[in-house]
DNA sequence: TAGGACATTATTGTATACAAATGTCTCAGG
DNA sequence: CCTGAGACATTTGTATACAATAATGTCCTA
């Protein structure tokens, strides 16, 4: 994608991730064109590429909406990439090679280091955790089961609640990272398969828990 | 969408379905505007769209191509077709009304209809398949499900065998439809969830028999 | 003849102008 | 006070011009 195109396509979805545009807020064409400093055109082609990732929702008449995400959406969202995840755990663990095993070990060494802090870095936490899912997905090779998953990863709630996760939760995501890569060693794509998908729906809850956590903080401060 | 846009993306999904535009031939814009009478702009739409639909592919530098469906690639769409679906069936049963369950069975009736002839109406079953799929992804009420399959289900080369499947196997498919309606008036959506994924998988092998048959005509003809 | 620099052509990207559609506000009439 | 028609403002759709980039061809040199 090209220079300008890519650029409204990155700040916008950056600004959706993290709130700046609000869940429900109308996205006018020309604003987003002078926010992004370019002209409407590129912004149009990232719009339509956001309301493939379901990011961005239309009208009927052809308004765009940053997409709201209810507590159901978000669950349907996580029920659906256990399956497609736990798929792509059990082909990676059929094709396993020593090199990516190798790339997956390093990715899940980066998550040990960034939560064992006494202030954990949730940002390193988060972009380990990116690459060591990627990289299995990258073996499992599938470019179907790329594509679909590529929908479910990025969701805004989720991704803003991260930051309230308690340890507990990254080092129980780390360890069970471990028990994955176990699975990888033994090539047995039954075993990657469960744990993978349990590992998501555990991540599931780990979010529902920090969610509700943070709705009630908010409304016993009379916000939302 | 609106009008031209709408016209643009129409013309040519049904131009690469039919294998009019054939795979692995290049999209150039300003022709494919010339064909369908619009400006490059909502082309450039269609394309965007086409490509996330899988139906068109792109270089790194940003040329559009036809895809090319290998066979692996079919292969691996059904078996996610299956798992999808299966799960859009279990979801479907367990919130199954009797107004939906009316409709799929009219679904089911046209394709009945449309089977039972000397000579078989395959474009009739094509549709009332079509409708009984689509509504129970309706029925099963997850807008995820519904936008992760709707890239799956369509798909140039198995679209383009279906006039040569079997008048055994559309029967075939019409007897599973049937046990699926049984399961779902039952409400068990374990037992619809094994029929659909077993529907599924079965309709991949007819259409891989039926390709295989049309492979060998083709090169015994010196085609391809 | 092979290979590489340059010019030429083809194709895509971006901006802009205008058309069409949608949304909003006002105000008259009930 | 409500309702709806119509004018006005806002927003999106489309066409087109031009810029930027990639592909192709040509000619020169080794």
């Amino acid at each position: 994608m090209s220079r300008a195109s890519h650029r409204a396509y990155e700040t916008i979805r950056s600004m959706i991730l993290s709130g700046e545009l609000p869940a429900g807020g109308q996205l006018a064409e020309e604003a987003l064109a002078e926010r992004c400093g370019v002209s409407r055109t590129p912004v149009r082609d990232a719009l339509r590429r956001l309301e493939s990732d379901l990011l961005v929702t239309r009208t009927d008449t052809q308004r765009s909406f940053v997409a709201d995400w209810s507590l159901d959406d978000v669950a349907d969202a996580f029920e659906l990439r256990a399956i497609l995840e736990g798929r792509a755990a059990r082909r990676a663990a059929e094709r396993m090679t020593e090199a990516a095993l190798e790339r997956i070990r390093a990715a899940n060494l980066r998550i040990s280091e960034a939560i064992h802090q006494p202030e954990p870095d949730v940002s390193g936490f988060l972009d380990g955790n990116r690459d060591f899912h990627s990289e299995i997905l990258e073996t499992a090779g599938s470019r179907r089961l790329s594509a679909l998953l590529s929908t479910l990863i990025e969701q805004p709630v989720v991704w803003r609640t991260a930051h309230h996760y308690s340890q507990e939760a990254l080092l129980r995501s780390h360890s069970e990272h471990e028990e994955l890569i176990a699975a990888f060693v033994r090539r047995d794509g039954a075993w990657a398969e469960a744990i993978m998908a349990g590992h998501i729906l555990r991540a599931y809850h780990a979010y529902s828990d920090a969610h509700r956590g943070l709705a009630q903080l908010d409304s016993s401060r009379g916000v939302n």
